[in-house]
DNA sequence: CGATACGTTGATCCATTTCAAGATTGGTGG
DNA sequence: CCACCAATCTTGAAATGGATCAACGTATCG
């Protein structure tokens, strides 16, 4: 899986621009590393209005990031490893969500002061990190798309076929589904419906072959139904052979 | 309303992060327009999957981003003035939708060779152009969560407050409402409803004294009414006062 | 004047929410 | 090991929001 030079950071980009890495921004990258944890409950990394001095890189399991509204949660976004899951905090330095882990995670730091060397000493690697938050905005205006044309089913086939696709990107594939350790509560509040329509949905799914949901397991008999039902079309995602190009950004 | 000495990019983070701009930055940004234009049409600025080569600053008027599926539309973004409507197209090469003008606009253009210079030689500027990319990934956030928790009226007074409130921070703002040349199909296409439906939203609104629109013009009696319909919080916007901080960026 | 885009309206059907309650599961301490 | 608790999953019925289809009114512009 992760490179073992790399331990920490090596699926970053895996299967978007990593091969325009420089052995040394990759080695660069891994030392910026100033410790890592593991979590088995559910752990806030970072929270709404905080003024934060590090970001996180998601190593092993995955992280939401959402807004709670009252007693009401949405949830804004899912990383999976590889992602530099608040590497926007860094421009930003206050984040407008909070970041949590779902399921067993492991998790690697980074201070910004040493983003901010980086910024200052390595143009190519600042940009290879810029398009790696301009691959989360893509990948938010895409679920926006969902929101807006698909129903209820369409948009949890949609965030399967994302979420599959991503995690096949970083090595992590599995040729009949994939494990993910979101309850039909969270999916809801990912995909915008409530959890006993999210229920009603699963089931009728499940009845119809199209995916199996259980147990935090993610099972498809048919991708190609799956991909119809959710309409999905991975080239936001700038894989190999989508928009993401050969060559462009490999000199800079 | 632009600054005199900066009249295609003067408006570019204003109310944001445009006073930890220094004079010198300033300058460069304005010196690196290659060329501006004026649409009174509709006009496509760049198309989904293009190798695009220079990225373009919104002076006047309104650029919609947006992705066709077959007949549908989806518009994932509405830019305002000052807006670097495609700068992430610098970083990603490829853009995942298309970038159009609406109503009367006017654009300047930047080549990528001279924004690759400001990442080699100014990292502060560098940084500024970064926060401004993540500033529209955190609206796609808020979208998103418009769309998760609000019915059709809501998601619309939630999208007019947020254009009000863009428009005031570079200094457009209307103590009574606001231009906006969108159809009632345009507004549909943004909240992921249809045309009939958003008619009749509008009407209601209109009746109940909420918000009047109609050819172009956004008329508000009560910001506090429109304000509480959307579910609006603008602290997403980064504007001063809210997550964007005082001198975090100044110094970098 | 006719073309064309935009706005308005009604009727019907389906998706989804809401409220309420019960079943199942996994984990914890006695 | 069992009893219990809390979280999760499941189900039903009633009410609502929104889609869809189809038609008509109304600008605006060459």
């Amino acid at each position: 899986m992760a490179n073992q030079d790399y331990p920490l950071t090596g699926l970053f980009l895996k299967g978007r621009l990593r091969h325009a890495m420089t052995p040394r921004e990759a080695d660069v990258l891994e030392r910026m590393i100033c410790g890592s944890e593991r979590f088995s409950r559910p752990h806030v990394i970072a929270r709404r209005g905080d003024l934060i001095e590090r970001s996180t890189m998601l190593v092993e399991g995955f992280v939401l990031r959402c807004i709670n509204e009252g007693s009401r949660r949405h949830i804004v976004s899912l990383q999976v490893p590889g992602d530099f899951v608040d590497l926007h905090g860094f421009a930003l330095k206050r984040l407008d969500h909070d970041v949590v882990t779902i399921g067993p995670t492991k998790v690697a730091y980074v201070e910004h002061e040493a983003l901010a060397k980086v910024v200052r000493d390595l143009p190519h690697l600042t940009r290879l990190l810029w398009f790696s938050t301009l691959l989360d905005a893509a990948i938010h205006r895409e679920w926006i798309m969902s929101m807006e044309r698909l129903a209820a089913d369409g948009r949890l086939a949609h965030l399967l076929c994302e979420t599959w696709r991503r995690l096949e990107l970083v090595g992590l594939g599995d040729r009949h589904g994939f494990g993910l350790p979101l309850t039909q509560a969270d999916l809801a509040d990912t995909c915008g419906t409530t959890a006993v329509h999210m229920n009603r949905i699963i089931r009728k799914m499940r009845t119809q072959n199209i995916v199996d949901i259980r147990s935090g397991r993610i099972s498809v008999p048919d991708r190609g139904v799956l991909e119809r039902t959710g309409d999905f079309d991975p080239a936001y995602l700038y894989g190999p052979g989508s928009l993401a190009v050969g060559r462009e950004m490999d000199q800079s």
